[in-house]
DNA sequence: CAATCTGTAACGGTTACAATGACAGTAAGC
DNA sequence: GCTTACTGTCATTGTAACCGTTACAGATTG
């Protein structure tokens, strides 16, 4: 799996710590360990979908416009990384005569189809909002600063 | 995730199909359409955790050694993917006195190992034999030839 | 000892992914 | 209206994972 997922979550959690303050992508970038443009490139996704607002300029960046507590991680999964669970290699030959051979790709992908579900079906089970309060349920010796850096 | 796992599936249930048949890498690796190189790697996996039997020399190759009925795609899995759900990209940065910084990966690992067992616990629900079962009883007009090319 | 097979390591090409740079478009403040 | 500070997006480069392939030692048969 790719890491925009991860990104995405981790950019939404971090919105929702936030309420109400604008944060810039540089911001976000810096907390998330990455480059402003690929944080970019993610919450243009969560703009579309609606979970976020955008503002350009001066005085912009990102909020979270939704309630984080309403939002699973299944619907972000299905939005950055639905589908790539199955690898693109593909085994066997569908012109192949031998049965195994021509149709083990087919049910390979019926598999992983299956086996995505079950997990996307994990992910409906947790939200924004419930893995913001599992960072603050951490023990978390110094978690009075606020800092984002 | 890789296709060692695919390959692991498909090569299983290639010997299950064919009961009391030593079949070499290079019959297998055609069959899956790889390199004969890649048969003898993950059927390395396979021979340690005793699912299949090798035999070098003339006349050798590897020979189904358990019962396709009770082999689970679960077990194979573990065998082939355990572990590579997680994107090896991590995101935040423990050092930093953020919370959700320095928090945040480690949350998503037990996320991620939660969805990785959510998938093993589906593929539990397969076995060798089921599967070659959905293969026969996919609609195949030509099914009849049991060639293996 | 010759032929045929597994077991395993190494190398090279290709593809997917992440980091980065660049720049047009937009909004705010002066 | 100009400057500044943002987003939105594309192109390029570096890097790691993956797959195909070659090579060869070891084992077994005849």
């Amino acid at each position: 799996m790719n890491s925009e997922f991860t990104i995405a979550v981790h950019s939404l959690v971090l919105l929702a710590h936030l309420p109400d303050h604008m944060a810039t992508s540089e911001e976000i970038a810096a907390n998330v360990s990455t480059h402003s443009a690929r944080i970019r490139k993610v919450m243009g996704f969560l703009r579309k979908a609606g979970y976020v607002s955008t503002k350009e300029g001066i005085g912009g960046g990102f909020i979270l416009s939704c309630k984080p507590e309403e939002v699973t991680l299944g619907e972000i999964y299905r939005l950055t990384c639905q589908g790539t669970l199955k690898p693109s290699w593909c085994s066997g030959d569908e012109s192949k005569p031998c049965m195994i051979s021509s149709k083990m790709d087919r049910l390979m992908g019926k598999v992983f189809c299956d086996a995505e579900k079950q997990m996307e079906n994990y992910f409906e089970g947790h939200t924004i909002g419930s893995m913001l309060e599992q960072i603050r349920a951490f023990e978390c010796p110094q978690s009075n600063t606020e800092s984002l850096s």
